[in-house]
DNA sequence: CAGCATCCTCGCGGATACTG
DNA sequence: CAGTATCCGCGAGGATGCTG
Protein backbone atom coordinates (compact mmCIF):
# COMPACT_ATOMS: atom_id res chain seq x y z
CA UNK A 1 0.00 0.00 0.00
CA UNK A 2 2.94 1.32 -0.23
CA UNK A 3 2.65 0.57 2.59
CA UNK A 4 0.24 2.90 4.53
CA UNK A 5 -1.26 5.47 2.49
CA UNK A 6 -4.13 4.69 -0.29
CA UNK A 7 -4.98 7.72 -1.46
CA UNK A 8 -2.89 9.43 -4.19
CA UNK A 9 -0.91 12.46 -2.89
CA UNK A 10 -2.87 15.02 -5.48
CA UNK A 11 -5.94 13.57 -3.57
CA UNK A 12 -4.12 14.27 -0.55
CA UNK A 13 -3.67 17.63 -1.52
CA UNK A 14 -6.49 18.53 -1.90
CA UNK A 15 -7.69 17.03 1.40
CA UNK A 16 -5.65 18.97 3.22
CA UNK A 17 -7.65 22.34 3.63
CA UNK A 18 -10.93 19.76 4.65
CA UNK A 19 -9.02 18.05 7.07
CA UNK A 20 -6.96 21.15 8.75
CA UNK A 21 -11.17 21.41 9.43
CA UNK A 22 -11.54 18.87 11.19
CA UNK A 23 -11.08 19.03 15.18
CA UNK A 24 -10.11 15.55 15.72
CA UNK A 25 -7.82 15.30 12.49
CA UNK A 26 -6.40 19.05 13.95
CA UNK A 27 -5.28 16.85 17.30
CA UNK A 28 -3.87 14.27 16.21
CA UNK A 29 -1.65 16.47 14.20
CA UNK A 30 -1.11 18.83 17.36
CA UNK A 31 0.12 16.19 19.16
CA UNK A 32 2.25 14.58 16.53
CA UNK A 33 3.75 18.18 16.45
CA UNK A 34 4.04 17.56 20.06
CA UNK A 35 6.19 15.20 19.40
CA UNK A 36 8.50 15.59 16.80
CA UNK A 37 9.02 19.28 17.36
CA UNK A 38 11.09 19.13 20.33
CA UNK A 39 14.51 20.56 20.85
CA UNK A 40 16.99 17.58 20.17
CA UNK A 41 14.92 15.80 17.24
CA UNK A 42 14.98 18.65 15.37
CA UNK A 43 18.53 19.62 15.72
CA UNK A 44 19.68 15.54 14.81
CA UNK A 45 17.52 15.77 11.81
CA UNK A 46 19.54 18.36 10.44
CA UNK A 47 22.49 17.22 11.01
CA UNK A 48 21.74 13.88 9.58
CA UNK A 49 19.83 15.83 6.58
CA UNK A 50 23.30 18.00 6.36
CA UNK A 51 26.07 14.77 6.80
CA UNK A 52 24.09 11.85 6.01
CA UNK A 53 24.63 8.60 7.37
CA UNK A 54 26.73 8.87 10.86
CA UNK A 55 27.79 7.02 14.15
CA UNK A 56 26.55 7.03 17.50
CA UNK A 57 29.47 9.23 18.95
CA UNK A 58 29.72 11.53 15.92
CA UNK A 59 26.53 12.59 16.15
CA UNK A 60 26.51 13.46 19.48
CA UNK A 61 29.91 15.75 18.96
CA UNK A 62 27.84 17.69 15.83
CA UNK A 63 25.10 18.30 17.99
CA UNK A 64 26.62 19.22 20.86
CA UNK A 65 25.00 20.09 24.29
CA UNK A 66 23.11 16.90 24.04
CA UNK A 67 23.81 14.32 26.93
CA UNK A 68 24.19 10.82 25.81
CA UNK A 69 21.37 10.13 27.68
CA UNK A 70 19.38 12.44 25.52
CA UNK A 71 20.83 11.76 22.81
CA UNK A 72 19.63 7.65 22.82
CA UNK A 73 16.35 8.65 24.07
CA UNK A 74 15.96 10.98 20.82
CA UNK A 75 17.19 8.36 18.00
CA UNK A 76 15.00 5.67 19.96
CA UNK A 77 12.02 8.45 19.51
CA UNK A 78 13.03 8.85 15.74
CA UNK A 79 13.32 5.18 14.92
CA UNK A 80 10.56 4.29 16.54
CA UNK A 81 8.32 7.00 14.43
CA UNK A 82 10.17 6.00 11.50
CA UNK A 83 12.33 8.99 10.96
CA UNK A 84 15.86 7.21 10.90
CA UNK A 85 16.97 3.17 10.37
CA UNK A 86 19.38 2.10 13.19
CA UNK A 87 21.90 -0.29 11.38
CA UNK A 88 24.20 -2.59 14.09
CA UNK A 89 27.12 -3.87 12.63
CA UNK A 90 28.49 -6.82 14.18
CA UNK A 91 32.05 -6.09 14.69
CA UNK A 92 34.34 -4.95 17.59
CA UNK A 93 34.31 -2.24 18.64
CA UNK A 94 30.51 -2.27 17.76
CA UNK A 95 30.19 0.60 14.79
CA UNK A 96 26.21 2.09 14.79
CA UNK A 97 24.66 4.10 11.63
CA UNK A 98 21.87 6.38 11.90
CA UNK A 99 20.44 7.76 8.96
CA UNK A 100 17.32 9.75 7.79
CA UNK A 101 14.49 7.34 6.20
CA UNK A 102 12.69 8.74 3.02
CA UNK A 103 10.06 9.90 5.74
CA UNK A 104 12.87 11.95 8.12
CA UNK A 105 14.26 13.56 5.10
CA UNK A 106 10.36 14.85 4.33
CA UNK A 107 10.47 16.02 7.59
CA UNK A 108 13.40 17.92 7.70
CA UNK A 109 12.84 19.86 4.28
CA UNK A 110 9.44 20.72 5.89
CA UNK A 111 11.10 22.24 8.75
CA UNK A 112 13.95 24.00 6.09
CA UNK A 113 11.57 26.87 5.95
CA UNK A 114 11.14 27.34 9.61
CA UNK A 115 15.19 27.06 10.21
CA UNK A 116 15.35 30.11 7.61
CA UNK A 117 12.60 31.77 9.12
CA UNK A 118 14.93 31.74 12.44
CA UNK A 119 18.04 32.78 10.81
CA UNK A 120 16.59 35.43 9.39
CA UNK A 121 14.81 37.00 12.58
CA UNK A 122 16.90 35.82 14.89
CA UNK A 123 18.04 39.75 15.55
CA UNK A 124 14.18 40.96 15.22
CA UNK A 125 13.11 39.00 18.16
CA UNK A 126 16.34 39.43 20.05
CA UNK A 127 15.51 43.11 19.60
CA UNK A 128 11.91 42.33 20.81
CA UNK A 129 13.03 40.65 23.55
CA UNK A 130 14.96 43.21 24.75
CA UNK A 131 12.01 45.92 24.42
CA UNK A 132 9.85 44.09 26.51
CA UNK A 133 12.21 43.50 29.27
CA UNK A 134 12.84 47.29 29.16
CA UNK A 135 8.97 47.69 29.19
CA UNK A 136 8.86 45.73 32.19
CA UNK A 137 11.21 47.03 33.98
CA UNK A 138 10.19 50.53 34.05
CA UNK A 139 6.67 49.59 34.70
CA UNK A 140 8.01 47.83 37.65
CA UNK A 141 9.42 50.82 39.08
CA UNK B 1 8.33 49.20 7.91
CA UNK B 2 10.30 47.33 10.52
CA UNK B 3 11.88 49.48 13.12
CA UNK B 4 14.81 47.04 13.95
CA UNK B 5 16.56 45.73 11.24
CA UNK B 6 19.34 47.53 9.49
CA UNK B 7 20.37 45.47 6.48
CA UNK B 8 18.36 44.88 3.31
CA UNK B 9 16.23 41.81 3.50
CA UNK B 10 18.13 40.57 0.12
CA UNK B 11 21.81 41.08 1.86
CA UNK B 12 20.33 39.22 4.30
CA UNK B 13 19.33 36.00 2.18
CA UNK B 14 22.83 36.00 0.40
CA UNK B 15 23.89 35.41 3.71
CA UNK B 16 22.02 32.59 4.79
CA UNK B 17 23.95 30.02 3.26
CA UNK B 18 27.10 31.22 4.77
CA UNK B 19 25.64 31.91 8.27
CA UNK B 20 24.05 27.99 8.70
CA UNK B 21 27.60 27.16 7.91
CA UNK B 22 28.83 29.30 10.85
CA UNK B 23 28.92 26.94 14.49
CA UNK B 24 27.73 29.77 16.80
CA UNK B 25 25.09 31.15 14.48
CA UNK B 26 24.05 27.50 14.49
CA UNK B 27 23.93 27.59 18.33
CA UNK B 28 21.94 30.44 18.13
CA UNK B 29 19.14 29.69 15.38
CA UNK B 30 19.27 26.17 17.66
CA UNK B 31 18.64 28.09 20.58
CA UNK B 32 15.35 29.73 19.48
CA UNK B 33 14.19 26.67 17.57
CA UNK B 34 14.35 25.35 20.89
CA UNK B 35 12.38 28.33 22.38
CA UNK B 36 9.34 28.42 19.94
CA UNK B 37 8.97 25.32 18.67
CA UNK B 38 7.19 24.32 21.80
CA UNK B 39 3.56 22.32 22.14
CA UNK B 40 1.49 25.17 22.73
CA UNK B 41 2.94 28.28 20.87
CA UNK B 42 2.67 26.34 17.90
CA UNK B 43 -0.56 25.48 18.43
CA UNK B 44 -1.48 29.03 19.42
CA UNK B 45 0.49 30.62 16.39
CA UNK B 46 -1.71 28.54 14.09
CA UNK B 47 -5.05 29.20 15.93
CA UNK B 48 -4.61 33.25 15.49
CA UNK B 49 -3.05 32.96 11.94
CA UNK B 50 -6.75 31.35 10.89
CA UNK B 51 -9.00 33.43 13.60
CA UNK B 52 -7.23 36.67 13.65
CA UNK B 53 -7.66 38.83 16.89
CA UNK B 54 -8.87 37.11 19.72
CA UNK B 55 -9.91 37.91 23.31
CA UNK B 56 -8.00 35.74 25.65
CA UNK B 57 -10.84 33.14 26.63
CA UNK B 58 -11.90 32.71 23.10
CA UNK B 59 -8.29 31.06 22.78
CA UNK B 60 -8.53 29.10 25.57
CA UNK B 61 -11.54 27.42 24.09
CA UNK B 62 -10.04 27.27 20.81
CA UNK B 63 -6.55 25.66 22.08
CA UNK B 64 -8.14 23.31 24.02
CA UNK B 65 -6.05 21.28 26.56
CA UNK B 66 -4.39 23.83 27.61
CA UNK B 67 -4.18 25.22 30.88
CA UNK B 68 -5.06 29.24 31.86
CA UNK B 69 -1.62 29.08 33.11
CA UNK B 70 0.22 28.12 30.13
CA UNK B 71 -1.91 29.92 28.20
CA UNK B 72 -0.99 33.11 29.70
CA UNK B 73 2.73 31.89 29.91
CA UNK B 74 3.36 31.36 26.55
CA UNK B 75 1.08 34.19 25.69
CA UNK B 76 3.39 36.05 27.69
CA UNK B 77 6.85 34.89 25.88
CA UNK B 78 5.03 34.76 22.10
CA UNK B 79 4.77 38.60 23.33
CA UNK B 80 8.33 39.27 24.54
CA UNK B 81 9.78 37.09 21.58
CA UNK B 82 7.28 39.95 19.39
CA UNK B 83 5.03 37.52 17.98
CA UNK B 84 1.97 38.83 19.38
CA UNK B 85 0.50 42.12 20.13
CA UNK B 86 -1.37 42.62 23.34
CA UNK B 87 -4.19 45.35 23.82
CA UNK B 88 -6.13 45.73 26.65
CA UNK B 89 -8.87 47.50 26.13
CA UNK B 90 -9.65 49.67 29.65
CA UNK B 91 -13.50 48.62 30.15
CA UNK B 92 -15.25 46.83 32.48
CA UNK B 93 -15.02 43.89 32.43
CA UNK B 94 -12.01 43.58 31.22
CA UNK B 95 -11.21 42.78 27.56
CA UNK B 96 -7.47 41.55 26.45
CA UNK B 97 -7.14 41.31 22.49
CA UNK B 98 -3.97 38.88 21.35
CA UNK B 99 -3.05 39.55 17.41
CA UNK B 100 -0.40 37.93 15.61
CA UNK B 101 2.37 40.90 14.67
CA UNK B 102 3.65 40.72 10.99
CA UNK B 103 6.76 38.60 12.54
CA UNK B 104 4.75 36.15 14.02
CA UNK B 105 2.63 35.67 10.67
CA UNK B 106 6.02 35.31 9.00
CA UNK B 107 6.90 32.37 11.41
CA UNK B 108 3.27 30.94 11.24
CA UNK B 109 3.86 30.93 6.96
CA UNK B 110 7.27 29.12 7.74
CA UNK B 111 5.98 26.65 9.91
CA UNK B 112 2.82 25.45 7.43
CA UNK B 113 4.37 23.44 6.00
CA UNK B 114 5.57 21.02 8.72
CA UNK B 115 1.87 21.22 9.73
CA UNK B 116 1.04 19.63 6.02
CA UNK B 117 3.84 17.42 6.29
CA UNK B 118 2.49 16.32 9.76
CA UNK B 119 -1.02 16.22 8.66
CA UNK B 120 0.01 13.55 5.50
CA UNK B 121 2.43 11.63 7.03
CA UNK B 122 0.45 11.16 10.30
CA UNK B 123 -0.67 7.53 9.46
CA UNK B 124 2.84 6.58 8.08
CA UNK B 125 4.40 7.49 11.73
CA UNK B 126 1.68 5.64 13.48
CA UNK B 127 2.17 2.40 11.49
CA UNK B 128 6.06 3.21 11.92
CA UNK B 129 5.16 3.22 15.67
CA UNK B 130 2.95 0.25 15.74
CA UNK B 131 5.87 -2.13 13.79
CA UNK B 132 8.65 -0.94 15.89
CA UNK B 133 6.74 -1.73 18.97
CA UNK B 134 5.54 -4.88 17.72
CA UNK B 135 9.28 -5.72 17.11
CA UNK B 136 10.96 -4.94 20.65
CA UNK B 137 7.84 -6.94 21.93
CA UNK B 138 8.93 -9.77 20.56
CA UNK B 139 12.17 -9.37 21.08
CA UNK B 140 12.07 -9.08 24.51
CA UNK B 141 10.21 -13.00 24.10
C1' DC C 1 32.11 2.03 21.01
C1' DA C 2 27.42 2.23 22.07
C1' DG C 3 24.56 1.77 25.14
C1' DC C 4 21.65 0.61 29.75
C1' DA C 5 20.88 1.37 34.84
C1' DT C 6 20.76 4.25 38.74
C1' DC C 7 20.46 8.28 41.43
C1' DC C 8 19.14 12.85 42.05
C1' DT C 9 17.70 17.50 41.06
C1' DC C 10 14.94 20.98 39.12
C1' DG C 11 11.36 23.18 36.88
C1' DC C 12 7.14 22.08 33.94
C1' DG C 13 2.69 22.19 34.31
C1' DG C 14 -1.89 20.97 36.57
C1' DA C 15 -5.31 22.23 40.30
C1' DT C 16 -7.09 25.50 43.20
C1' DA C 17 -8.03 29.88 45.31
C1' DC C 18 -8.00 34.73 45.17
C1' DT C 19 -8.15 39.87 42.79
C1' DG C 20 -8.78 44.30 39.89
C1' DC D 1 -12.96 38.59 32.27
C1' DA D 2 -8.26 38.09 32.61
C1' DG D 3 -5.35 37.27 35.02
C1' DT D 4 -1.82 36.47 39.67
C1' DA D 5 -0.43 33.50 43.62
C1' DT D 6 0.41 29.13 45.83
C1' DC D 7 0.96 24.38 46.44
C1' DC D 8 2.61 20.19 44.68
C1' DG D 9 3.46 15.81 41.94
C1' DC D 10 5.99 14.02 38.41
C1' DG D 11 8.79 13.48 34.68
C1' DA D 12 12.68 15.62 31.99
C1' DG D 13 17.20 15.43 31.94
C1' DG D 14 22.19 15.66 33.85
C1' DA D 15 26.07 12.87 36.19
C1' DT D 16 28.09 8.75 37.12
C1' DG D 17 29.17 3.89 36.83
C1' DC D 18 28.88 -0.47 34.51
C1' DT D 19 28.51 -3.92 30.29
C1' DG D 20 28.73 -6.60 25.66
Amino acid sequence: MQTAFSPADASLQAHIAAEAIDPRVEALVTELIGRIADKWTMVVLDVLAEHGEMRFTRLGELVEGVSQKMLTKTLRQMERDGLVTRTVHPVVPPRVEYKLTELGLGLSEAFCGVWIWAAQHREQVEHARQTFDQRVAEQQK
